[in-house]
DNA sequence: TGGGCGATGGGCT
DNA sequence: GCCCATCGCCCAC
């Protein structure tokens, strides 16, 4: 792969409107620093969470809670919350006091692969990081990471490469949001084989 | 190839 | 005690 730029990106890339930077995120890669090595993935897929007025996100009527408080915080920051056993990583957005965030929900593995490969335990490549719990244990991503910033070591953002087309949709799992369940703000590279969920994106027809 | 469902733990009321 | 921004197995097709 050419044309990779691995320069962390700085707080100023954060400063942009939750749907432009969910969407600018896209072929970031995403890099986690632990004791045993180090591994990055890019990143193919995100879906914004704009509260206080989405009744999917955690923040929504500007509910503040231990767990929600790193949302009320700079952009950049880290968010990470556990779903079931395992963790979540989001992106935090909108500026201060004002609660958004981007949840990164698949990456493409691109360097510690054989540390990835361990922590997942499998040998299909394209099921190591295809879903928001996977590729945080593919990374050895924890709650340890809550509250740190995505500027610095060890979990930081680095430019990535340009993705080639964009798609965007509906955002998964969260039927019971009324009609915010509708707003397509789940985006993703067209056609990458490492999007999670792929029975819910409509086939491209081959001409 | 994909839908259905149970496991499982922390946050919140 | 209930609610999930999930995962992976099982089984039908």
């Amino acid at each position: 792969m050419n044309n990779i730029n691995d320069s962390i990106l700085p707080a100023d890339f954060y400063q942009q409107p939750t749907l432009e930077l969910a969407k600018s995120l896209l072929g970031c890669l995403i890099v986690k620093e632990t004791a045993d090595g180090t591994a990055s993935g890019f990143i193919v897929e995100t879906e914004a969470y704009i509260g206080p007025g989405d009744r999917a996100a955690h923040s929504f009527g500007n509910r503040r809670t231990k767990r929600t408080e790193v949302m009320f915080g700079n952009s950049s920051l880290i968010y990470t919350y556990v779903m079931h056993t395992h963790t979540l990583v989001n992106v935090v957005s909108g500026g201060p006091e004002n609660p958004e965030a981007i949840l990164i929900r698949a990456i493409e593995p691109y360097s510690g692969l054989e540390l990835m490969h361990e922590r997942r335990g499998i040998a299909d490549i394209r099921k190591w990081t295809d879903g928001p719990g996977k590729l945080t244990k593919a990374l050895g991503i924890t709650m340890d990471d809550y509250g740190r910033s995505f500027t610095a070591p060890p979990l930081y953002l680095a430019a990535g490469k340009k993705p080639g087309h964009i798609s965007s949709g509906p955002r998964v799992g969260i039927d019971n949001s009324g009609e915010a369940k509708d707003y397509p703000w789940r985006f993703w590279v067209t056609d990458n084989p490492f999007i999670s969920r792929k029975n819910l994106i409509k086939k491209r027809v081959p001409k």
